[in-house]
DNA sequence: GAGTCGTGGCA
DNA sequence: TTGCCAAGACT
């Protein structure tokens, strides 16, 4: 969970994802969907697959490895995953290397290339087994990991505090040019269709095959590209099946995925099966309730929230309309009216 | 080696 | 509003 995702968001995951899987024998038991749904909102949905996987695997070798070495074998652990656990957990001395470390050691080594590049990676991780502590591993790598994160930080680092202020040759440079600023990839905008179909409290949702590169397995709500030479309606018949129709409610979400822009339209419409559904990816009609335990992405939540506040709205509007009404007919009649 | 994957916080 | 980035791994 704590791969390339930061502390805070991950705790309240990380608390319920331990309540319903406490040991690797149940999350290895559960169905994919499971530990998806558990997973939903937190990103990344490709480490959720290999968590399970890795579960699996442990139970089916009958515990977990204890070397760094083995660990990496497993499906997600890679060098600094493989380097934390077997530090932390099995007193292991082998140095991670996480963002925040590797920022640290470039200005410590005044080093203005790119720590991506795998020979400046070599010399950091020399640089890193060299402070590491024998005795502590564990503790001590973390602590690399803390002073990067809060003394040696990415602006305004606090180099007057920083107990390695002695070896460290970026500081009487200037900390903040290392490492060298990444290139910048530009963002792509675009603009997408949401569609709301309800039916009975029930929201009509898709399956998103497990082969996409996008949210694999998590269930969609229908959205189609805007701008196309084809109506919404023929283009959401021809890729989730059915007959379709549009209402005029509409509201805007916005939403950014790594290097895109999303504009959500989200729509409120109607969908009716046809003989061409069957065709169409898995659906189903969820209820709020029935919604908790599926896998949604951070996107299709937003977009719903969005859509019932605008429906509540709607619904206060229409209260406040229907008062008047009453009024007015309960008024004697050929009574004046306002202002007349 | 470079591109990709989600989301939220923050300046 | 926009861009940057975080306890990275995989293709």
């Amino acid at each position: 969970m704590l791969q390339q995702t930061q502390v805070k968001t991950v705790v309240p995951y990380y608390e319920a994802f331990m309540e319903r899987f406490p040991d690797v024998e149940s999350l290895a038991a559960a169905p994919l969907e499971d530990v998806l749904s558990r997973w939903s909102g937190l990103g990344y949905y490709r480490r959720a697959r290999q968590l399970h996987a890795a579960a699996v695997a442990v139970v089916e070798r009958g515990g977990f490895p204890t070397s760094s070495a083995e660990l990496e074998s497993l499906p997600g652990i890679g060098p600094y995953t493989a380097a934390a656990v077997a530090s932390m957990a099995f007193g292991e001395a082998v140095p991670v290397l996480d963002g925040n470390v590797e920022r640290l050691l470039c200005r410590r080594l005044a080093l203005a290339e790119d720590p991506k590049r795998s020979a400046v990676r070599r010399r950091l991780l020399q640089e890193a087994a060299q402070l590491l502590s024998l005795q502590r591993p564990g503790d001590s790598n973390q602590a690399m990991m803390e002073l990067g994160a809060l003394v040696c930080r990415p602006q305004q680092p606090a180099c007057d505090t920083c107990p390695l202020s002695q070896g460290c040759r970026g500081r009487e440079l200037g900390a903040e040019q290392f490492p060298p600023p990444r290139k910048r990839r530009n963002v792509e905008r675009s603009r997408l269709a949401v569609v709301v179909a309800e039916r009975q409290g029930s929201v009509l949702l898709f399956k998103r095959s497990s082969n996409e590169a996008l949210m694999a397995g998590l269930w969609e709500l229908p959205t189609i590209p805007l701008h196309t030479k084809e109506t919404m309606e023929q283009s959401l018949a021809a890729t989730y099946g059915g007959a379709w129709s549009i209402g005029s409610l509409e509201q805007v979400v916005r939403h950014s995925i790594t290097h895109r822009s999303l504009q959500l339209v989200v729509h409120r419409g109607t969908f009716t099966a046809g003989d061409s559904v069957a065709e169409g990816p898995e659906a189903t009609w969820a209820d709020a309730r029935a919604r908790e335990n599926l896998a949604l992405s951070s996107m299709v939540a937003k977009s719903l929230r969005s859509y019932e506040r605008a429906m509540q709205e709607r619904a206060a509007e229409a209260d406040v309309g229907l008062r008047r009404v009453k009024k007015l007919m309960e008024a004697p009649a050929g009574s004046p009216r306002n202002g007349r």
